[in-house]
DNA sequence: CTGAAAGCGCTAACAA
DNA sequence: TTGTTAGCGCTTTCAG
């Protein structure tokens, strides 16, 4: 019915292998029929049928992508974005993605399909997930990386955003404008992303030899949200420990943090400079608009692709964690 | 190396088309050797190798999901959330669905290689898609259903969110609570959705034996932003037209209208009820909380793959469209 | 109602 | 360097 294998071997006056070869960029095959079976295939419009390859090589092409849907559907769309980017690298190694989502809790009944009908070569975890999950997953032996989530035990790859480094360059930029008394709300310091920013605030004020202040350091709330933003704002005014600059641990705890400040009637950044982190969507909606940390959240999803299909590639596992450049994007708020 | 057909058939003691055949539920079995073979599964934990059923019956059990990066990845997951639901559904009918997204602007470079590797037996294209890849795509003779959109020509099977019964509810709604001057704000009225959510109103006012007053119908913004609710109230405030409650073509509308009244000190829902479309994830947080008119994202999304599926199974095309139901949703600003 | 056997379209030894 | 051929794991006639 379609155009076949054989069709091209036929057309091209030679034999299926020599057109798997051709197709499969193996060498051992002479420039001269190279090209004849190239243009067989061009003339014919021939596409060999994922399939069929699959079945034969015992490779399907296939990586499987889960995540929460929680993670997945809510609006800051983070790890859409990473899925984004992991799409578009995988096409480049002619891999597809087989996106599920699954629940918070790990349940027997949702364990992706792509696993028990063995139709993934490797899996990329985004996110936290269940526990449950990663070691149900780790029996299959396939290939897998972690993407913003380090699992709690067990060796593991990782790509995560590189913290640190984005806070030093948060509070390094504060300092160069001049601030001394530079202040970090934190929220829910539980978090890893969390602990690793404030260890990249306090080594750059090590650096720059400015002392650690605990009075400036707000890590009582919660979590990490607005209101949590709103409240150690709030807390850290009262304090009355005089500063010029505050280092939000992310974007929305920035807001909080500007909100409290305008209801206070102290201005941003002529009073205090305020920096986040995330690049969410809205810091640009702020007033004024928020000076923050990005994070390629496509280069993110790039890069997990890629090191998963060296490993298939290689065939051998990569142990270990990549840290994804973080870039500061200055706007009015500092 | 893997737990083959084969070793089921030497388990149960049958051939490996009888296993075949239970496996893929045909009758004309014994209960007594399909209870046989189940159990050799069973024991056995095997689990159908998806891309040789695929070889064999020439269906791979796949589905491309085809949406424009804008669309999956723009902070309200209005597709992102028909996506899920479609997940969800092709799982209970054992697809798989293949996310690809294409840009706005048709190049021959980003046809999803599902296409050319027929890899997909049908084809789901969410959202406005360029013309060029539509005209494409129905080159290859794919079952399609279109989702939240309609191509301008030809025939075409698609999955709606029924706007015109929307609107007759939310003004309903409003006529209900006894309000008998009700504006429209509605944007940019080439859009077909805004169109159908003007008619639905007209229906609403006709239903009841009110008067369409064109002095409460403000289309004259030109997109549908939380900007052009805002400007729509002020013109209608200005007009003078005496009016106690506004039917607003979308949410974002909604809230810009919603800022306007407050600016004006126009007390919500006391002086003015407000009604928006979408229930975006935002509605909850208005103040007040707005009521709205609820599409169930997941549901479209199901409705989708469903139809869809019926086209594989019965391998004939449907045409026309399916409207998925709406629901009010009452809230504190009415 | 069940089994034998011929493919599906391709890859990968192995030969030549 | 290229061709022959035996599968990959399953479905699907066709017999029986």
């Amino acid at each position: 019915m379609n155009v076949t294998i054989k069709d091209v071997a036929k057309k091209a006056g030679v034999s299926v292998s020599t057109v798997s070869l051709v197709i499969n960029k193996k060498p051992a095959i002479t420039e001269e029929t190279r090209q004849r079976v190239l243009q067989a295939i061009e003339e014919l419009n021939y596409y060999p049928r994922r399939i069929a390859q699959g079945l034969a090589s015992k490779r399907n092409g296939n990586i499987g992508f889960i995540l929460t849907d929680y993670h997945f559907s809510r609006a800051e769309p983070f790890y859409t974005k990473i899925f984004l980017g992991s799409e578009f690298e995988a096409r480049h190694h002619n891999y597809y993605l087989l996106l599920t989502t699954i629940q918070n809790k790990f349940a027997q009944s949702d364990i992706p399909r792509f696993l028990l009908e063995k139709n993934v070569d490797g899996v990329i975890l985004a996110g936290k997930v269940p526990t449950g999950l990663i070691e149900h997953i780790s029996g299959y032996g396939l290939p897998t990386v972690f993407v913003d989530y380090t699992p709690p035990k067990g060796k593991y790859f990782a790509v995560l955003m590189d913290n640190i480094d984005g806070a030093k360059q948060a509070v390094g930029h504060l300092i160069e404008k001049g601030h001394r008394k530079i202040a970090f709300i934190g929220g829910d310091i539980s978090h890893p992303s969390i602990q690793s920013r404030l260890e990249g605030y306090r080594q750059a004020l090590m650096e720059a030899n400015l002392v650690f202040n605990e009075q400036l350091v707000i890590t009582s709330s919660p979590n990490t949200t607005d209101i949590d933003g709103y409240q150690s704002t709030c807390a850290l005014i009262q304090n009355g420990e005089p500063l010029t600059a505050i280092f939000a641990a992310n974007d929305a705890m920035a807001f909080g943090c500007n909100r409290c400040l305008k209801e206070k009637n102290i201005r941003v950044p002529d009073q205090i400079a305020l920096v986040g982190f995330d690049d969410v969507e809205l810091a640009i909606e702020m007033e004024p608009r928020l000076t923050t940390i990005k994070v390629n959240k496509e280069d993110i999803g790039a890069i997990a692709v890629k090191s998963l299909v060296e490993m298939l590639d290689t065939n051998r596992k990569i142990n270990g964690k990549i840290l994804a450049p973080v870039e500061l994007i200055v706007r009015e708020s500092t």
